[in-house]
RNA sequence: AGGCAGUUAGCUCAGGUGGAAGAGCAUUUCUCUUACAAAGAAAAGGUCGCAGGUUCAAAUCCUGCACUGCCUACCA
């Protein structure tokens, strides 16, 4: 323990030693519970700044419970990520084979997937160990396993015999790119530039025209009426009447729904029910037809030959340019508005009709939103609570198929007769291929081709995770679920979050958790999102070298106030680099002084004989107090700040400096005394840090208790509640006012720090025994820290000869500076301070003088005032004659 | 369009229940003082977004506005 820095070797030392012994593997055991489940990383991931934050909020809280006693239990687990991940094996199978996924077929595509993600899979919970992730690595859990593919099917069955999952032709978003659907969620909206196009429908049997505005002029071809407010006078009377499309000359009708803005645009608008949701909604309620102009490749069919085959793009050019030469186009206007991209490949996203699998979800929120409401979830922070019921509240069934390969396949097969074709009997929803059908007794079968949205298996992670699969009334899952609490950004809440607690209501007849800690996300240090695109990615694996795994976990730690997003730079993990460091040197001081005066039984506090002592113990028990509070309601945040201000500013900056006094005495029991204190103070604030930084707290506990309990095993050192005293505090700060006092002056007096100055304490009037007693008491402390070599005391006396003066309260004090002393310097300090303290003259007097305040505000308000008044007043007059006897 | 946050020192942020503006980083000055120069001591730096209101008293409570960010939405 020689080094001035902190040794970051020790990082690797400790994780390893973590996973030799198993110190994270659980059992159930007779103490309380308290469990996390991992938001499971995509397989295809690799560790960014928003994982590293969650996982390290997450080990913080899982570390905490268990220095608290609980059972904790915190599993880990990877998602298969369906499209995200197809995407980037797709990618590669053409970049390295030329191939395309049909090249290969299903089979084949899924084991080159399969191969893929064992060998990716490891480098994320690698990347989660770097972090010092406190997680049961016997039960690493993955999505499409054994286990979880069973609880998939068993969940997906049981819904479907419950007659909530249904098949249905509907309009759904779809990617053309990824080439399937998408859930209403995975669709992110963006703002684009684009027009807005004004285009003349003729109407039949006249000359004239309705004019109507829209931002996809391509999709005219799939129009069956157009629509106006039924309100709108404009257009009561052409109601009813048909116009002919443009460029394809078919008939429609002019319809009226309440649902159009007569003040948008011209108040018309065209319907194309295959290709827009609310044109759908208006199809349906006036049962239009639906005519589909765009295929699952976004490529226009059903059009006239010319535009046929053409991307969406290609066409809105061509029909535009048409119109205009046919002259049925009035003006373009630009126009910016929001347009649908896909989540996981940012292409434009293509409402249209298709055959997919739907989950009625109404129950389920209804009761989701019932558990909110009665307080079983409680949201970090508060704020989080209404969007997620009111999301719940409008949430439309969810289309949980998707057209891609990896994944889970959808467990329902279809029988077919002899000639191999699909019969009309009902699709039976089984774990395996059945038998026989019980309707036409055909033993042929074939599965569903599609497979299940991703989310749907992550919607049963905090049951699957413990088998549920496989058992539903097994031990584990009856003692670690509910689980305690979910840690999460909020991009996730209703993606993965709220299904949570749908399935979990559903399957468990109880909420998944009682919890939810929702942090923000991780900004740089001009408030912009990180991204790969931006350049501006913060690699924290590169942080972690640069300045060691603690430094980073605490730097997050600080930053992450629930709800709330959070800048962070380099200058943020520098600081917290330099307090490990203050850690690691002030444990140093306190062991290399162990030393000396041999072994220590360090489970004694002795009791407290000084005012240091009484002061840090109570300062301690408030911090310990506040620290523990802040970590069990998740500001985390507020815990980091109380143990940096508390370890840097309260025990270094004063308790050690001040135990110096005795560390030099040549009594081996004094210095005992004060190193017991010493060191309780330091271990059960190491072991409140712990949870936050556990590197550099398992190594200093280690050196101090060579024979102990590792840190992490520990349990909460009991706080000597008796030894707190009030008193203390107040006492105190009479003394470090005096020490800083004393170092202003002798700073601005540029006395050098080797040389040691007297002083001298004059008492004025009689009615201030108490603290001159005080002072008296604690002389020590003042000489020590103040650089001052003598003190003496007395009453009443004139200001001594080439001297500066300090004046606190009723006391004076001299500091005679023979040959240091700047007569001019120390007018104009004097000078100074005078004009600060008449402005805060005038200040009281003006409110004292207010009759209204004399009034009405209460006394003890009115009495602090006066004091504040009078003190002030006798300062300016001390400080004159001082002034005064300088001249 | 609606909802929710935020706006305090140059930067990043603290400031339960209204009673004299706080920290860290950066800056300046001194100090390698026997745990720590990744440190210590000190200084400087603020009309608490704007405008009203409630109150004896507002950074804090209320109303409006502005800007920033996020979420939601059937913006044709």
């Amino acid at each position: 323990m020689e080094k001035k820095f902190y040794p970051k070797k020790i990082e690797e030392k400790w994780y390893k030693y973590w996973l030799e012994n198993k110190t994270f593997s659980t059992k159930p055991n007779n103490n309380k519970p308290f469990t996390i489940v991992i938001p499971p990383p995509n397989v295809t991931g690799h560790l960014h700044m928003g994982h590293a934050l969650n996982n390290i909020l997450q080990d913080i809280i899982i570390r905490f419970r268990k220095l608290q006693g609980y059972n904790t239990l915190w599993v880990p687990g990877t998602d298969h990520g369906g499209i995200a991940t197809q995407n980037i094996v797709e990618k590669l199978l053409k970049k390295e084979e030329g191939k395309t996924r049909y090249d290969l077929g299903r089979e084949k595509f899924l084991q080159k997937v399969l191969k893929w993600r064992t060998k990716t899979s490891g480098a994320i919970l690698d990347q989660l160990k770097k972090l010092g992730c406190s997680l049961d690595w016997d039960r690493v859990a993955f999505t499409m396993d054994e286990s979880r593919s069973k609880a998939v099917k068993k969940a997906f069955i049981k819904l479907f015999n419950k007659g909530l999952i249904y098949r249905g032709k509907r309009l759904v978003n779809w990617c053309p790119r990824c080439v399937t659907a998408l859930s209403d969620i995975e669709v992110e909206y963006e703002y684009e530039k684009s027009n807005l196009w004004y285009i003349k429908y003729p109407i039949i049997n006249s000359k004239e025209y309705i004019v109507i505005a829209t931002t996809r002029p391509e999709t005219i071809f799939g129009d069956t009426a157009l629509a106006v407010n039924p309100k709108d006078a404009r257009y009561t009377s052409l109601v009813g009447k048909s116009v002919k499309i443009p460029l394809i000359d078919r008939e429609i009708k002019i319809i009226s729904d309440s649902i159009i803005d007569k003040s948008f645009g011209t108040g018309v608008v065209k319907v194309t029910p295959a290709h827009d949701i609310t044109d759908n909604e208006i199809a349906r309620r006036n049962k239009l037809e639906i005519i589909e102009i765009i295929d699952t490749n976004g490529k226009m069919i059903n059009v006239p030959y010319i535009y046929q085959g053409l991307n969406v793009e290609e066409a809105r050019k061509k029909v535009v340019e048409d119109l205009g030469v046919e002259n049925l186009l009035l003006k373009i206007d630009n126009y910016t508005h929001s347009v649908g991209k896909c989540y996981r490949c940012s292409i434009k996203v293509e409402p249209l009709m298709s055959e997919q699998w739907f989950l009625n979800v109404r129950d389920m929120s209804k009761r989701a939103v019932e558990a909110t409401n009665s307080e079983k979830i409680f949201f970090h922070p508060q704020s989080w609570k209404k969007p997620y019921i009111l999301w719940l509240e409008n949430l439309r069934d969810w289309c949980i198929s998707r057209q891609i390969w990896w994944g889970h396949r959808i467990p329902v097969y279809y029988c077919v007769d002899e000639k191999g074709k699909q019969t009309n009997c009902k699709p039976i929803a089984a774990f395996d291929k059945p038998k026989e059908c019980h309707y036409c007794k055909s033993k042929s079968f074939i599965q569903d081709e599609d497979v299940l949205d991703t989310w749907f298996s992550s919607a049963l992670w905090p049951i699957s995770v413990f088998n549920w699969g496989e058992d539903e009334n097994n031990k584990e899952l009856k003692h670690f679920y509910p689980t305690s609490v979910l840690v999460t950004g909020h991009e996730i809440l209703y993606l993965w979050v709220a299904r949570m607690v749908q399935f979990g209501i559903e399957f468990m007849k109880e909420i998944p958790y009682n919890n939810i800690f929702i942090h923000g996300i991780i900004r740089d240090r001009h408030g912009k999102k990180m991204s790969k695109s931006l350049g501006n990615v913060v690699d924290p694996l590169k942080i972690m070298d640069q300045y060691g795994t603690d430094a980073l976990r605490f730097a997050l730690a600080q930053a992450a106030a629930p709800g709330r997003d959070m800048q962070i730079s380099n200058t943020s993990f520098l600081a917290a680099r330099n307090f490990i460091n203050k850690i690691w040197n002030a444990s140093r001081f306190i062991i290399l002084n162990l030393k000396e005066v041999g072994k220590l039984d360090n489970t004694i506090i002795q009791q407290p004989i000084e005012l240091s002592d009484e002061w840090i113990m109570t300062e301690f028990i408030n911090s310990a107090a506040k620290i523990k509070k802040d970590y069990e309601s998740y500001n985390i945040d507020n815990a980091a700040r109380e143990i940096y201000d508390f370890f840097w500013k309260k025990y270094c900056d004063w308790y050690i400096e001040l135990s110096k006094i005795r560390m030099i005495s040549t009594s081996l029991n004094i210095k005992k005394q004060v190193l017991s204190i010493l060191v309780y103070i330091l271990k059960s604030i190491l072991q409140l840090m712990s949870p936050v930084i556990p590197f550099i707290t398992s190594e200093i506990w280690q050196i101090l208790n060579k024979n102990e309990k590792i840190i992490v095993e520990s349990s909460l050192l009991t706080v000597p509640e008796n030894f707190y005293n009030e008193s203390s505090i107040e006492k105190m700060n009479t003394i470090k006012d005096i020490i800083m006092k004393i170092r202003t002056l002798r700073s601005e007096m540029n006395i050098p720090s080797t040389m040691q100055t007297e002083a001298l304490f004059n008492t004025l009037g009689n009615n201030n025994n108490n603290k001159i007693e005080i002072i008296r008491e604690n002389e020590n402390y003042i000489k020590q820290l103040a650089k001052v070599k003598s003190i003496q005391f007395c009453k009443n006396i004139t200001k001594p000869k080439n001297s500066a003066v300090i004046i606190i309260g009723d006391i004076e004090i001299f500091l005679p500076l023979e040959g240091f002393i700047d007569i001019v310097k120390e007018k104009i300090r004097l000078i100074k301070e005078i004009t600060f303290i008449n402005q805060e003259i005038e200040k009281i007097t003006l409110k004292l003088s207010n009759e209204n305040f004399i009034k009405k505000a209460p006394k003890t308000e009115i009495e602090k005032t006066k004091i504040r008044l009078n003190k002030a007043k006798l300062k300016v007059k001390k400080i004159n004659e001082n002034l005064n006897f300088l001249k």
